[in-house]
DNA sequence: TACAAAAACTAATAAGTGTTAGTTTTGGCC
DNA sequence: GGCCAAAACTAACACTTATTAGTTTTTGTA
């Protein structure tokens, strides 16, 4: 009989959870199986709902807090004083700072949430709505201040977002590109293509 | 008994493809059941083996379909004499201008290839890594006579392909935002943070 | 060492998977 | 109308799915 060990600060649940992240990034969610993740973390399958919900809770889970995570550094920048570029560039930073932190579940959050049952998928389409409206809104402010270029600003937050998540070879180092060589050519290209001249 | 009512230049394969396609955008390729196909055909689900192998048969087709289709454009940049510049502006366009008239294969090609049985898999894996490689070859010789900002050029390609790739509301008209206005936008921000200045 | 709670197990369920076999219906042509 | 192939159908197979029920084992504590 296999035990689930967890960490110091990590409940079984989170094991779980983890071995669940890993596997939901490589095979996506509905061709990861609970015995997938069974199986990963040295379990038999109706063992680990001793710990969790259902299969539909982990990605729940996972979605939630990623989204959780950039809400409330937008707070952040909404409430600073900085021009507005340069809060684009914090947002466009911490955006990858969380790629490479976080990749697996980023990806997750952002290629798997269509699967979320409802009513979790309803209430995650609207915080992602209007997390990217929010967005725009500092685009619009930095267009008016003339410190960005003039371009559609809900367009803008569509390039910023869909460049940084899309790449899929974030990670902290060592492998392919480095991770802060990609963020400074990212920064580069990105900045000085928003740059008003 | 439904019958599948193919159209002037469309074999009954191509309806089922076409179906199917919508579906995989839609659900994903493991969420979508052959029943599913088969409701969307107007028929029940055995009697499409009539026209097709397999359901990875479909995805196969789907994607190397459109890696060709790239593969073939790409050619054509590589062998005209633009400045270097201007070739990557045009591979742009041509991408979205795919991403426009073909939006949900190539969706499909770049989300769902993955689930690709072997042999097609590695094939396609190395179809793409060459894509990528061609295309660091141009922005390399635009760095190099000075078109083009110094940045990595392996870099450069992932941010380019993944800005655009990544937009979800590539669409011809009416809806949302308007494609040629997303067009214009992208290429101001890429091509602006591109150019050596 | 005894007891209770936590967490593992096995067995089973009902539904869904891609696909095959065998049969019936359809549509076009003589 | 009769014939043939194309293409539909139903029934079934062999698995796999998430999840529940019921039971046994493990673990921590008194």
């Amino acid at each position: 009989m296999a035990k689930i060990i967890p960490g110091k600060n990590s409940s079984k649940k989170d094991v779980i959870t983890q071995k669940a992240i890993a596997l939901f990034r490589k095979k996506g969610f509905p061709a990861t199986s609970m015995r997938d993740i069974a199986e990963a973390t040295g379990v038999e399958a109706p063992s680990l709902y001793n710990h969790i919900h259902s299969k539909n809770e982990i990605l729940k889970d996972i979605c939630f807090r990623i989204a959780g995570l950039f809400t409330s550094y937008l707070r952040e920048i909404e409430l600073n004083s900085e021009p507005y570029l340069l809060k684009i560039e914090h947002l466009i930073r911490f955006h990858i700072l969380m790629m490479v932190d976080e990749y697996e579940s980023v990806y997750i959050s952002d290629h798997e949430w269509k699967h979320l049952p409802e009513p979790y998928l309803a209430d995650f389409k609207n915080q992602r709505r209007n997390y990217r409206a929010r967005i725009a809104a500092i685009l619009q402010k930095g267009i008016d201040k003339k410190e960005i270029t003039i371009i559609n600003p809900n367009v803008g937050v569509l390039i910023i977002l869909s460049a940084i998540n899309g790449i899929e070879g974030w990670q902290k180092s060592g492998k392919k590109i480095d991770a802060k060589l990609l963020e400074e050519n990212m920064v580069k290209i990105l900045i000085e293509g928003l740059k008003n001249k």
